[in-house]
DNA sequence: ACCTGAACACCGTTCAAGT
DNA sequence: ACCTGAACACCGTTCAAGT
């Protein structure tokens, strides 16, 4: 019976903000979203995000926090259904990895290069982001002490690994791959495979049971 | 006897765009500089870049061809140096790539991300980027033939140590290594020392020369 | 409580006019 | 040939006023 005018209160613009954010960086190209047209696409007025988030430098903390909530979800998830042996669980891990970041690439590189806010001002952030690196340590150190991988500090052989598919996933999403020769339908694949070819040619034959 | 007024004409504006904009990016610390703000501190007026780039995107491709040409020159003479055994020169390859991104942060960001200009518009980028592609390539096959690494595909293999070290030396330019635990003033150390840490744990030893 | 819309100090880019 | 400076259509952010 009333008109569907848009109402003057929005009723859920905080998280629709956060949503239109993505969508504009992914459909411009650009990761510097401008937040008037963020307003403009959800048809608001210029000054009512800033009801919700100080600037845009908290906006763009606000996607940051829910892109890595879950991607840290999705990685607590997948070793649950990973093989038993650290190696195939540390694969587990980067083909986790590697895949969120092809599939969100907008949410990988504001998460990953942190220019467009101050990771350590969020109280959320450093903590997801710990949580998957004590997921890598842990299982890098099964995988050593059952002489999967050769010896060495835990802590730079986790980051190397983690520099691996991370370098890997960024060469995608950066556009590097058609320098390399890679094709965009096989990309996710490829990188896959490159990763299981270092994992592999690093990782020892299970030990004799006997 | 002249007083030192600023001439009219500047006399090498083109060149000093290009340097002017890599120090305002370093000292504001963003990757998006404004032509208007490299001009003002030139001295010259919010038109004059544009006579000699059509504009911002144009003159960000200038730096980022420098900045590679120049990278591309310290691969081929580093490599003049290099050890022998093509595993010390893939290390060698490692260390020009880790120091070169540590020392320029602002241009690797630049030419790696390309989010700021159209890297194939460019004649020597694509050229520049080849020619240290086709050295990691050669390497890699070096070390396989000799037994020194593990066989597989050499553009897949070159891809995957490529990844290792652009993984690190972004891990450290994006500020990652503080949530890793790593002081900056071991950064370089550290990064070093994970890729030697994952290219000696692939490496076979030197076959026996009887 | 939340939103509007004018205002301010910025941008990138153009272009007629100056040297 | 190269540079100036006003102009235009944009920004992010603020804030009095509206609902």
């Amino acid at each position: 019976m009333t008109t569907h005018q848009r109402p003057y209160h929005h009723g859920n613009l905080r998280q629709a903000l956060i949503d239109m954010a993505v969508t504009v960086a992914e459909e411009t190209g650009k990761d510097l979203i401008s937040v008037r047209e963020v307003a403009r696409r959800l048809g608001v007025s210029s000054g009512a995000p800033f009801r919700h988030f100080p600037n845009r430098e908290s906006l763009m903390t606000a996607v940051a926090e829910e892109a890595l909530a879950r991607l840290r979800l999705r990685v607590e998830r997948d070793q649950l259904d990973a093989p038993i042996d650290p190696i195939g669980q540390l694969k587990t891990l980067g083909r986790t990895f590697i895949r969120w970041a092809l599939q969100n690439p907008t949410q990988f590189r504001l998460v990953s290069s942190r220019r467009l806010f101050e990771f350590d001002r969020s109280a959320s952030l450093p903590v997801h982001f710990d949580a998957i690196r004590q997921v890598t340590m842990g299982l890098v150190e099964q995988a050593q002490s059952a002489g999967r991988l050769p010896a060495g500090a835990v802590p730079e052989m986790a980051l190397a690994l983690r520099a691996l598919v991370y370098g890997l996933a960024r060469m995608q999403v950066d556009g590097q791959l058609p320098q390399w020769r890679v094709d965009t339908s096989e990309a996710e694949r490829t990188l896959i495979s490159a990763m299981d070819l270092i994992v592999d040619g690093l990782s020892r034959p299970r030990p004799d049971p006997n």
